[in-house]
DNA sequence: AGTGGCTCCTGAGCGC
DNA sequence: TGCGCTCAGGAGCCAC
């Protein structure tokens, strides 16, 4: 669930929260998901401070100042809190079930907290040396990021020109090609852009092309500007929803009819995702 | 090269 | 009421 721009969201408020704090101490319940392993985990990062935050796609990295860094993937579910003494108990965090699947637990010496809650908990967290995280396989491989002023249409169609039997739906889906974009984003750019998600992309056309890129970077940055979208899951650090749900025009709304033209959007499946498109608005 | 399926995991929603 | 099924989804992996 969380993309580009609730990975984002999450790293400029840890950003603002954290940076400077040093560690005192981590817990977890959940230790097949922290690597290497829980023990080097621990050694590794207590006692250090927090130095930055970065994102890599949707990989949050977060720098310390003893030469190593934390990469967390918060893949479905998993999101960060950030709790201290004056908002513990806030209703977002006390109340919302979606916030109450902490599984790992950082600790400052100023007594705040650094929760991941993460109820299907597919997260994970790897410390490593700083210098190692961009040979991360996982990270090494990434495509452009989506919102990188160098993703652009040349460099989209570059990178295509090897992959013209496969359907522009599953490849905004590739972090490979595009850096940050998931299963809701990519219908959403796709209906601005006007192209069905099945189409191939050898047919696109002169006009189609110079459409994707500033459509998904519309969309992305929109989301951004509401701290993402939490149809379901995610939460922001404060717990809080984002509010781009309110502004979907075809994700999750198979069945319903089309803000722009009241034809029943259509939901289909590429690969095992549902994609959601309007039969009309989309060519 | 391009698909399809399986895996990790849990909760929601459904049919009976 | 409660059981069992399906689905949701990021991304790696394997098979055809």
């Amino acid at each position: 669930m969380p993309e580009l721009p609730e990975v984002q969201t999450v790293v400029s408020q840890l950003e603002q929260k954290i940076v400077g704090k040093k560690i005192k101490d981590v817990w977890s319940d959940w230790k097949k998901k922290i690597l290497p392993s829980f023990s080097t985990f621990t050694k590794q990062v207590k006692g250090a401070c927090i130095l930055g935050t970065r994102r890599y796609g949707k990989h949050i990295v977060i720098d310390l100042d003893n030469e190593y860094s934390l990469v967390v993937h918060l893949k479905m579910t998993g999101h960060f809190l950030v709790k201290d003494e004056a908002n513990r108990t806030t209703k977002a965090f006390t109340e919302d079930p979606v916030n109450g699947y902490i599984h790992h637990i950082v600790t400052f010496i100023d007594g705040t907290t650094l929760e991941f809650s993460d109820m299907r908990k597919f997260g994970w967290l790897h410390t490593m040396k700083t210098e190692e995280v961009e040979t991360l396989a996982s990270i090494v491989s990434l495509g452009r990021d989506a919102l990188s002023p160098n993703f652009t249409e040349k460099y989209l169609r570059d990178v295509l020109s090897g992959k013209k039997k496969q359907m522009i739906g599953a490849i905004l889906l590739d972090q490979n090609i595009i850096a940050g974009i998931g299963n809701i984003y990519r219908s959403e750019a796709l209906f601005l852009a006007g192209i069905l998600p099945t189409r191939r992309v050898e047919t696109l056309t002169k006009n189609e092309w110079p459409r994707i890129v500033p459509a998904i970077k519309k969309v992305l940055r929109q989301a951004l500007k509401l701290h993402g979208m939490s149809d379901g899951d995610f939460r922001d650090t404060d717990g809080l929803e984002g509010r781009f749900q309110q502004t979907l025009y075809v994700y999750g709304r198979g069945d319903k009819p089309c803000k722009k033209c009241g034809t029943i959007i259509e939901r289909k499946k590429i690969g095992q995702r549902s994609v959601f498109y309007c039969p009309h608005c989309q060519k």
